[in-house]
DNA sequence: GACGCAGACTGATCTGGATCAGTCCAGCAT
DNA sequence: ATGCTGGACTGATCCAGATCAGTCTGCGTC
């Protein structure tokens, strides 16, 4: 059943268990699929206006700039995330909204969703349980930048990452294919790009992960979590919680 | 008519244009006021089944604790913001909730507020907003915990939580009183207690702003504008989105 | 009126990570 | 074949902020 629907269904499906109008509802949401190339801005700050998009395939990240030029990368989101949601709710961006790799993604249009609450209200809730997930993991980044040290954070991040994936099919215990550059997870870790680079040494003589030609492996999974603090129910949300 | 409402009705109406009826469902959410004292906590990470808040008064804390001992303050809350949403949807809290003075909240329940989605979807549209205006916070957080330094943090902390307080009519632009000690500044800006004193005295100093005796003096607004890199528009979004 | 305690404050020292200034590839365009 | 570009990688140096080890209030309390 689960494979039939997009990956978005079946992130939402996890939370509460969905009718068949529902999902009906769901899937006539992203009508007008579009495709994009890597490397360029799809949403940029400041902009209004914006439409909302949900990501069907690729990696894209979304991030702010500082006056100063410096960028921090707020979030990565994979196949089934919402893009830009705020953007339509705030009607200017708050922020930019770069693929990685290029992307499908289907644009949500604001008035159709607005009109979906009405018609099926639980999918109201789920979409507000979609959004609290994505705030959890802002969150959990902000504890990371705050109050963990380099190797912490990177390897908090990469087993974060491969827990996502793999909710979506994308990774195993094992490891995954990661299209980010060093560059990049300096942005997001709140590092500069020489350091992540040592730290990413420093892990690989460590025997815990390797990070190399776009494939994470994970050479020694219980190590890694030790370093990273991580909590292993960080993110399984066993199971719908409405009926 | 605004005066008449809730904090937190009078935020919600910012966003949607609420009618009566819409204004009364949202008054009978907020039900069963309950009072706590300051200091001790009224939400575990890992405990379940809790029940959200509406805060009607007093300052709170959302904070994370690392194994190592060290917290992170992912954000206070003022009157009319929620407490502990995220728990609800996930059934168990993420987080933890101190109060910092004594305060008054009103419990939501999760069944009840469902319920008032499925009666008017605009207010599900509504707490939508408000959630992410909640997450657009948290993000700005982790921009300057990321990449701002300990005077650009310190400086836009002090704005952000002037610009808040003054939607509630707690701050002019001279300034507020802020029951927070530097302990908390230090938490919840991931800095030592000891530089947090360090860099208010300086702010004080290059005379911007004043922190002293829980109340906080803006000396040179502008100028501290600029030290912060703050964007004046940042949480203002200029009068109601849905007609 | 002394004891205990929490918060503000300070100086001295240490260090994680930034910054600067490169090299060394593997494409890929000319 | 030659140059160019972008990413990975390195060593040397520097500095913002942590840490350690205090002092100095004011305030409640026994």
């Amino acid at each position: 059943m689960t494979a039939l629907h997009s990956p978005f269904a079946r992130k939402l499906g996890a939370f509460v268990a969905l009718s068949n109008v529902e999902f009906d509802v769901l899937e006539r949401l992203h009508s007008r699929r579009r495709v994009f190339p890597a490397g360029r801005d799809i949403m940029h700050e400041g902009q209004a206006n914006q439409s909302a998009y949900i990501l069907a395939s690729g990696w894209v990240c979304s991030y702010k700039l500082l006056p100063g030029g410096t960028r921090q990368i707020v979030d990565f989101q994979i196949p089934g995330d919402f893009l830009g949601l705020r953007s339509v709710l705030f009607r200017t961006a708050d922020h930019n909204i770069e693929p990685v790799t290029k992307i499908e993604a289907s644009e949500v249009l604001a008035a159709y969703l607005i009109n979906a609450f009405s018609t099926t209200p639980r999918l109201a809730a789920a979409v507000l349980w979609a959004a609290s997930r994505d705030e959890a993991m802002v969150v959990e980044h902000l504890v990371g930048i705050g109050r963990r040290d380099a190797r912490g954070r990177m390897a908090h991040f990469l087993l974060e990452l491969g827990a996502r994936l793999k909710l979506v099919g994308l990774a195993t215990r094992e490891g995954y294919a990661c299209p980010l550059s060093q560059y990049m997870l300096a942005d997001a870790l709140g590092l500069s790009a020489v350091h992540v680079n040592r730290v990413l040494r420093e892990l690989r003589e460590d025997g815990l992960v390797t990070f190399q030609q776009g494939q994470v492996t994970f050479d020694d999974f219980d190590g890694l979590v030790t370093v990273a603090e991580f909590d292993r129910h960080y993110l399984d949300h066993e199971g719908p919680l409405m009926k």
